[in-house]
DNA sequence: AATCGAAGGATTGTTGAACAATCGATAAAT
DNA sequence: ATTTATCGATTGTTCAACAATCCTTCGATT
């Protein structure tokens, strides 16, 4: 509907160079809110804001120049992506997983990586997980500890996207976002990441031979094993 | 409504015994927001508000007696589930699923289901997914459409739920969510639902017995013919 | 001294009103 | 008929206020 609109008013003012130029210059400007929620998301990532911490509605919204209702907004955003937790009358919290927490994230991962490896995909997204693979060597070469956790993060994206659905994807960015909330307490560790480098680009040889089933088991250990490592760094 | 607050002061002076009583007796009163996004939800799931339909603030603000501001917080939250969708300075509207939407949701449906019905589950998780099945039978016996419809929704609950994750579970909730705004289109057809009960019984008995591999095989081509259906009804 | 209960302060939840920005449609002009 | 200008309606955002609720502190009671 939305789209079929632009569309016909594109074809329909082929010559009027106008309204083309106006459809194709439609910069999309992110409501304020939606950037409250992106410097908070940013924020969270980086680790400035700790799991547990709590965000005060007046603080933020002084410290951003922007209304109380706005970051009402975008709290109920960042709360619907579970980065953020509501205590009603009491505030929100920056969301701090659990044991059974990671468990699930696991679960969730499990699900739908190996089922989206299983379905092999079209070259252009196998070639996706190859260029990511090769993002990580690059990382490392470098020494780029950084790099190297979002090039892992890329390769686990792409290999969802082989499934070419969208909302799977967006439900695995979610969940990767997730995870960065307490990533960085493992991030410090330089081993973390490099042994992943071979099994990606062992998985990703598989999945490029059309050995999906072998990719998958392969995937499968390699998320009971982070799972552990993830669980013994936060464990109790 | 308004009367909420004698609610809560009646709860809270009910009990001497301070702590454990009131974190027991700790009635969750929904939020204004919250009550405002579940009325809306009722109304998407009856289909009073049909896909396309323009959500205007004030007008639903009046009617429901709250606020804008409550307004535009439920609207987030419907937003988050995809049952609405924002346009930017020009409103909210109630989301249609197009052709790519219906074999997206239905992608997301192959991977969740099949994944956790592989996995077996807990007894007491399977029993659940037995008790969905009589419940659709009983709904049959009763000519109960509507019933049918709710059972069979149960039931596909009841497998995602064999995983056992939180995470998962409401994944699958929202994709039912998303799917109940399409299905009043079929939900006329009474046949539409009647050959799944047969389908839900052989998938459960496989279950029962611990034929995993057979009931994944069953779910999977149910689901293919489910979402052929739906094409063909919702089709072009 | 320890427990219990009653103010006090701070923050959230919600409302209402205001205003600029933007969109859609209608009317005017070329 | 196409373009332009105008107008009305609606959204995006802010501000200010208030009740409800929570946490803490401080007394009071036993």
């Amino acid at each position: 509907m939305a789209t079929s609109s632009a569309a016909t008013r594109g074809t329909s003012a082929a010559v009027s160079s106008a309204s083309t130029a106006a459809a194709r210059l439609r910069v999309i400007v992110p409501s304020v809110a939606d950037r409250v929620a992106d410097e908070l998301r940013l924020q969270l990532a980086e680790g400035v804001l700790l799991p547990g911490t709590r965000l005060t509605e007046s603080t933020i919204a002084e410290d951003l120049g922007v209304s109380r209702n706005t970051v009402r907004e975008a709290f109920a955003e960042l709360a619907s992506e579970r980065l953020v937790v509501r205590h009603p009358n009491r505030g929100v919290f920056v969301a701090s997983l659990e044991a059974g927490d990671i468990h699930d994230v696991y679960t969730v991962r499990r699900t739908i990586e190996v089922s989206a490896i299983r379905g092999g995909g079209s070259p252009e997204a196998v070639a996706a997980v190859r260029a990511a693979v090769e993002e990580g060597k690059l990382a490392a070469a470098a020494n780029d500890d950084e790099g190297l956790g979002t090039a892992n993060q890329h390769f686990h994206g792409a290999i969802v996207a082989l499934a070419g659905s969208r909302r799977l994807n967006t439900i695995m960015s979610q969940v990767l976002a997730e995870m960065r909330l307490f990533f960085h307490k493992a991030t410090m560790d330089a081993h973390f990441y490099s042994g992943y480098l071979k099994d990606n680009e062992e998985i990703c040889e598989a999945l490029e031979a059309g050995e999906l089933e072998r990719a998958a088991e392969l995937l499968l250990a390699y998320l009971d094993r982070s799972e552990e490592k993830q669980a013994e760094v936060h464990g109790e």
